[in-house]
DNA sequence: TGCGATTGTATCGTGTGCGATTTAATTAGG
DNA sequence: CCTAATTAAATCGCACACGATACAATCGCA
């Protein structure tokens, strides 16, 4: 089915091949992120979020793993700003800023200036926001159960993704 | 940093939660496969080719692992028609047709009719894009050197991620 | 043979994605 | 202080990506 070990590495040995992309692995994890989007759509369209849009309103609602709004009870200004939910799902600002819009469009967030640094937008969940994290909260057993693996063997995975992409992304 | 083995089982258990994006295994591909195209960048920019593009270029080179051009010299019927490349690059035809489009505005491919299936378009390689393959048969060496790993982890990363994928898209 | 079902592409609308650039606000340095 | 450099968002242009739909060509079956 996919090029062996060996030819794989005699073309590496001599520095010049043509693959197909079945033997790619960056053709492996754009085919399997797509086949995941696909798994979501669904249960996202359930909720009237595209994939990229549950993406930052998983940020929101988790407080991208409480890093976020410790104090953002007392000070309003302590909610995530473009810029930090763009670092948590590593996308531009050109593409994220008109992506809050429509969540914004949607009744499920909203975009505040920062008094103290107006160069920065601050994301507010709504109460419609906020809600739809309980109707969104089986999601991630639907989409394990369907992945088919031990959860420790998702987890494993996933770290060894997580790794090739720093990778990817250094120097 | 990511959510642990104990918590995401427990969590599981209980079949509802709300995760971060990073600890997501799909955001885990979302990103891998982004950074990958970022690092395809550099090398398809001096080929003119957008990285969906390479991906298509690539099938064509290859002839699919040599699955399509079997007598491709006495009968030019045998070239692989859009749908056979869908298949390969997993794309729908409402993406393939203009991306090959652009393509064939390059000079790289042709677009033909067959004879005997007016249905079917047969996408065939001009001397220009066949003279690129040589140009671009230095790409996977200098990927894999990026990706800092040995290549049979790589192959075996790139098996683990095709058999999620494709459990993802069963059933 | 003829006609309904299927198949292969194409088209349209919406929503990403990113590079390049712009604008406004803040910071840093002399 | 005052200006140069930096930073945060937004804007624009182009290219995916897919669902829904349309349409023509072919197939299947009575």
């Amino acid at each position: 089915m996919c090029q062996s070990l060996a030819s794989l590495s005699r073309a590496i040995y001599y520095r010049a091949m043509t693959l197909a992309p079945h033997d790619m692995i960056c053709f492996a994890l754009y085919s399997a992120a797509h086949a995941m989007q696909q798994a979501y759509r669904p249960y996202l369209d359930e909720l009237g979020l595209t994939y990229p849009q549950y993406l930052v309103m998983s940020a929101l609602w988790s407080g991208a793993a409480e890093g976020w709004d410790r104090g953002a009870e007392q000070d309003p200004e302590h909610a995530p700003s473009l810029g930090d939910i763009a670092r948590e799902v590593q996308l531009e600002s050109s593409t994220l800023t008109p992506l809050v819009k429509r969540l914004e469009a949607a009744g499920l967030v909203t975009r505040r200036r920062d008094a103290r640094d107006e160069r920065q937008v601050r994301i507010h969940l709504t109460a419609a926001g906020r809600e739809m994290r309980a109707r969104a909260a089986h999601i991630p057993a639907c989409i394990a159960e369907k992945a088919g693996m031990e959860i420790g063997e998702l987890v494993r995975l996933r770290d060894e993704v997580n790794t090739l992409r720093d990778r990817m992304k250094a120097g």
